[in-house]
DNA sequence: CGAACTGCATTTTTT
DNA sequence: ATGCAGTTCG
């Protein structure tokens, strides 16, 4: 193990300079500046909406720096993505004028791991354990669904990794769970697959996300010398985007920053919009009791959007209880009020946006500064189709993302089993890829073995490979597999990385498989896998290439083009645009029934929130708009204006709607004659399930029994016979039915 | 073992 | 409407 102080490169000091240099904090605002300046103590730095937040918090790193008070290997700063924490890196590189590499500044996760990756033996990892993706958490929860009993159409796999998530992103291993934390589940089952989830991460050498953090604190808690060393190294702790971290998130920080307090956190109560996936408003909230104190730092001079759009967007939010409140403000003028559009239905909708945005490109506005924000991605289709047919070129962000195509995560599995040949979840994943006829028959006697010795499967068929126990022509094709590994882990120290790729892609026959498949989309994925090569030589080790995939995974998206942005509310978060699109403003939609059903008041409230948020992504022009009708699913559904259109203040709108659309306090809409075919939340899954309280457990088999020469035993698969020879663990065995056959002794059973 | 069929749900998503 | 996943049949 290394330790993580001998590795900070002294080449990485900044070039000493003069304590009062302070050049990079020309143009800061008073309150900027005063945030910038309490580098001492904890500091909350409330940042309404383009108050100008990162640059506060990118320069409180150069002051800090420039002010001798620390060296950049004792700062730490942690943001939620990879885009900001890129960005961060890059503008602090700017201020001070030197490379930013290696200092620790980065997400939570890749801060975590990098830790994690020193310590790894405290919690039962080696150093290179691998970084879980959501599709093998799937894979391995599927696993275990049968084992335990549950009904799989009540709680899908799925469903069984987002509670898992949630419970790690409360900081909850499976011994601390809780009945009111939904301990109870499925009678225990779901945290009893938890348990042996969690246990399976152990064995196979790898950690899920919420690992990362929560691995973190088990680490500090086992070791608080440790804990104590990353204290003391870490002189100034930064968070960005502070409303959004979870529990987890939040006892780390509070671990790391304990014993100077120096942590400033800078975030926006009124943007706080990832509650269903862990996040805690209530930790900014308490921001002031958490450490006492504490300063904190308004940001309320907007520079971004006019006053209309700000006013609309202040006066809808202030319907919102329990927020810290600020007041936005800003000194450019007037301009245009938002614009709110109620039309007849969807495809309406969807023509009113595509004509003001020729209008808008005729007018010389550029189309990249323009963006449709909706609140579920399915909507995006319908402007699609409309901008197709007017010719506009846009961009939908938010796709599915370059390293999760199905192509990238079978290559990387195959990279992953050669760098690490315990990865069992790579290797399930491309064994029988292309088809080599190993089936299931053949996996279950390695899980099998493999269970029964608690080894990997590579290793199990390893010892598989000299017995009978599987059929002839699986074995050949398993050797032949393994074979290729060791000639590839071989070819890892000789030649380049992406080589290396090239050479496993071509002769696993997975490159072939796809050359000769007569699917529409194999060209295309052809083209993936060799920009997957490609994109390999930006790394320098095999090991790097792939925890950049497990937590860099992004979106390339040349931004240059100039096309029309579509996307949800939530991926603008952090954006802005001339001209923001806000369609689909209709009860049920958005608000989502969804999230009033399952989050009563305060789902209404992040919904608002959200809406805030969107309108805010405006700098010059706002189109809210609703439709009467709208196709849902099939069938036709009239809808009544959202809450939020009503909770615009009427001074900062201008109102356009069709007859009979809108009557604004009076009610909404007339009945269509559609009848009441509106929102429903459906009634999920009711059918009573009787579970037997049967002992699950599947038997564990005894792997240690010994056999001795002569003795009679029962095989599975080949019935009674007697032991003629011992070699190890492996037993020749003459059966009464079957022949004399090599079997492993894990298969068998004396009588 | 692969192709057709059936049923079912269908908000938001990062790491 | 639509897609996906699990199941069933040849």
């Amino acid at each position: 193990m290394q330790d993580p102080f001998d590795l900070m490169d002294p080449g990485a000091d900044l070039p000493a300079a003069p304590a009062r240099s302070t050049g990079y904090m020309d143009g800061l605002n008073e309150t900027q500046r005063e945030a910038v300046e309490a580098i001492d103590g904890p500091v909350l730095v409330l940042a309404g909406a383009g108050t100008g937040k990162t640059r506060v918090l990118t320069t409180r790193l150069a002051h800090i720096l420039m002010q001798g008070r620390a060296q950049p290997w004792q700062l730490l700063a942690v943001t939620f993505t990879n885009k900001a924490a890129r960005e961060m890196k890059e503008r602090v590189g700017a201020l001070v004028g030197a490379p930013v590499e290696g200092w620790w500044v980065g997400t939570f996760h890749a801060i975590g791991a990098r830790i994690l990756r020193y310590h790894a033996e405290a919690v039962g990892l080696t150093p290179n354990f691998t970084i879980l993706d959501a599709d093998d958490q799937v894979r391995l929860v599927k696993q275990y669904i049968d084992v335990h009993q549950i009904d799989d159409k009540r709680f899908p796999a799925r469903t069984i990794v987002g509670t898992i998530q949630r419970w790690k992103d409360r900081g909850l291993m499976p011994e601390k769970v809780s009945l009111n934390e939904g301990a109870d589940m499925a009678e225990g089952r779901i945290l009893n697959l938890y348990r042996d989830y969690q246990a399976r991460l152990q064995q196979v050498n790898a950690a899920d996300f919420g690992d990362l953090l929560l691995l973190c604190l088990e680490l500090f808690q086992k070791q608080p010398d440790v804990l104590e060393k990353y204290q003391r190294q870490f002189r100034f702790v930064m968070v960005d985007e502070y409303q959004d971290t979870n529990v987890a998130q939040y006892l780390w920080l509070r671990m790391l920053a304990q014993g100077h307090k120096n942590i400033c956190c800078v975030g926006d109560d009124d943007q706080s919009i990832y509650s269903w996936r862990g996040a805690e408003v209530g930790n900014i909230l308490r921001f002031e009791e958490d450490f006492p104190g504490a300063k904190v730092v308004r940001l309320e001079r907007n520079y971004r959007s006019t006053p209309h759009i700000l006013a609309a967007a202040s006066g809808l939010i202030a319907y919102n209880e329990g927020r810290l409140g600020k007041t936005l403000w800003t000194d450019m003028n007037d301009g245009e009020r938002v614009r709110v559009r109620g039309v007849w239905d969807g495809e309406e909708e969807a023509r009113i946006v595509g004509e003001e945005i020729e209008t808008l490109h005729g007018k010389g506005h550029k189309l990249n500064e323009m963006a449709v924000l909706v609140r579920a991605g399915f909507q995006t289709r319908e402007f699609e189709e409309r901008l197709i047919t007017l010719g506009i070129p846009y961009r939908v962000i938010g796709g599915p993302r370059f390293y999760e195509r199905q192509e990238i995560r079978d290559a990387i599995a195959y990279l992953r089993v050669v760098a690490q040949p315990d990865d069992d979840l790579a290797f399930e994943r491309i064994v029988n890829l292309p088809k080599r006829g190993i089936g299931d028959a053949t996996l279950q006697v390695v899980h099998g073995l493999a269970r029964a010795e608690r080894i990997s499967l590579t290793r199990a068929v390893a010892k598989l490979l000299d017995t009978d126990e599987i059929r002839p022509a699986a074995r050949k094709t398993l050797a032949d597999l393994l074979e290729d590994f060791n000639r590839w882990r071989g070819l890892m120290a000789m030649v380049p990385h992406p080589e290396l790729a090239e050479t496993v892609l071509d002769e696993s026959g997975y490159m072939l498989m796809w050359k000769t498949s007569k699917a529409p989309e194999a060209p295309g994925r052809i083209d993936n896998l060799k920009e997957l090569v490609v994109a390999m030589e930006d790394f320098d080790t095999l090991a790097a290439f792939l925890e950049h995939v497990s937590l860099v995974m992004e979106n390339e998206d040349s931004l240059i083009e100039d096309k029309v942005n579509l996307m949800t509310l939530h991926g603008a978060k952090g954006l802005e645009f001339e001209t923001v699109f806000l369609p689909g403003w209709e009860e049920g939609l958005f608000p989502h029934q969804r999230a009033l059903d399952d989050g009563g008041n305060g789902g209404l409230e992040e919904e608002r929130r959200l809406a805030y948020v969107g309108i805010t992504r405006a700098r010059h022009r706002a189109q809210v708009s609703f439709a009467a009708n709208r196709r849902v699913y099939g069938n036709w559904q009239s809808a009544t204006p959202s809450r939020f259109v009503d909770e615009l203040p009427a001074d900062n709108i201008e109102m356009e709607s069709a007859q009979g659309i809108y009557d604004r306090g009076f009610g909404g809409l007339r009945d269509n004659g559609h009848g009441a075919a509106r929102w429903q939340p459906r009634r999920r899954g009711t059918r009573a399930i009787t579970l037997e309280d049967t002992d699950w457990r599947t038997e564990v088999r005894e792997a240690k029994a010994d056999f001795s020469q002569g003795e009679r035993v029962f095989h599975q698969k080949f019935g009674y016979g007697r032991i003629v020879a011992i070699e190890g663990e492996k037993l020749e065995i003459d059966f009464e039915k079957a022949g004399t056959k090599k079997v492993m002794s894990s298969f068998v059973e004396p009588t």
